[in-house]
DNA sequence: GTGGTCTAGACCACA
DNA sequence: GTGGTCTAGACCACC
């Protein structure tokens, strides 16, 4: 993984990690790395990582148990509640981004619309 | 203006003049600031200003004349043809992250639908 | 090397590489001499030598490695098509030399025959 | 007129009318601009075309008359000894480009006359 | 004033 | 070591 020195690298760790969780790749109840096996993996100082994961754990998205690891919430309002609020951003930043290029809603609609029709995944 | 560390920053400022062409913030036969303006303004060195109007010019997106300055093409093909592959990536960029999340295309419409209506703009 | 002060460095330096990679003097493959090398070689700035490796990527006709080296196509279409187009240079420039010099093409023809003819090379 | 800086520029300017004698634009007997004049037109110092007119007139190729200027020679054998040896320069210098192109002669051979097939001036 | 080229020297990422 | 980017500052041709 590459970081993008603008954002703080645990911030870029933490959408990294919301990202997975949102999308289902990490599930309720799951065990996410321990902090230093993390690490080693992303080259990071094990500091980082465990600012992250207190983060998510502020935030009610993990939990950690002593001496047994962190692991993603169960709590069903938590996840979709994430799962929302990222996919917010991700539209804001879309329309954002098209309203730039000068683009206005209906069109945006269009484009999506022939999108979806020409893939149906 | 902030740089992205990760991008080279006249890669950034071709971006960021590309936009302003898309949009139509620049019109055909606009005079862009000069080298040395823009590089004044951009906290930058002049010569990563004339790397980034070099390129623009072999896109054939703007034409220089020597002496008089740096303009924005007059051909309304190559305006178009930009804001298209611009929309484009703006428009894969999303769907791509929204199937990151988890969502379908059809989930991804719905979004988009009802953004649409409420706004109105 | 001598450099004509009309025409830019670095492009004289990439029309040197064209011929060289026409003639097969450079093979598909092959390594150009690294960027710091040929500068020191040839007496002229890393950055001009740069600038000319760059347009040569740009049309094709190399390719670069990061931390390995700059290496000729390997592309047998791109050369042939590099070989010919020099080649049209040349015979186009010869023609119109010999035009203003006021032979006609059929003078021109007979003055390669009779070259050709002694010479059988 | 450019100036390649390379030459001098008094040999350049001799080239020049060697150019344009070979090719009868200046025939047996034309006046040559005063050297005033050409020095103007071609914004040159006088003593420059003075010079470049006492060489054409050592190589017999002009003739000067004290206050009526200076015409170029009405020797038929200099002048056709002049465009020989101007043709097989330039016939010479296309060859070797040729050459370093990596063509042999019977492909040289064969591109001229399609040229000249195709075009029958 | 404008853009275009070049140098000298620095720092980076990659291998 | 390699190529890639950037800065600082210079000189040029053109207008």
């Amino acid at each position: 993984m590459q970081f993008d020195s603008n954002l703080p690298i645990y911030t870029q760790i933490i959408n990294l990690l919301k990202t997975q969780i949102a999308a289902g790749k990490l599930s309720g109840g799951d065990k996410l790395p321990s902090v230093r096996e993390l690490a080693k993996e992303l080259k990071v100082n094990p500091n980082t990582i465990q600012r992250s994961y207190q983060e998510l754990e502020r935030e009610g998205l993990v939990f950690t148990q002593r001496g047994m690891g962190t692991f993603v919430t169960q709590e069903q309002t938590k996840m979709q509640a994430l799962k929302k609020s990222l996919a917010l951003e991700v539209v804001n930043n879309f329309v954002t981004n098209m309203h730039k290029l000068g683009f206005n809603n209906k069109e945006i609609f269009t484009m999506i619309a022939e999108l979806v029709g020409e893939e149906k995944k």
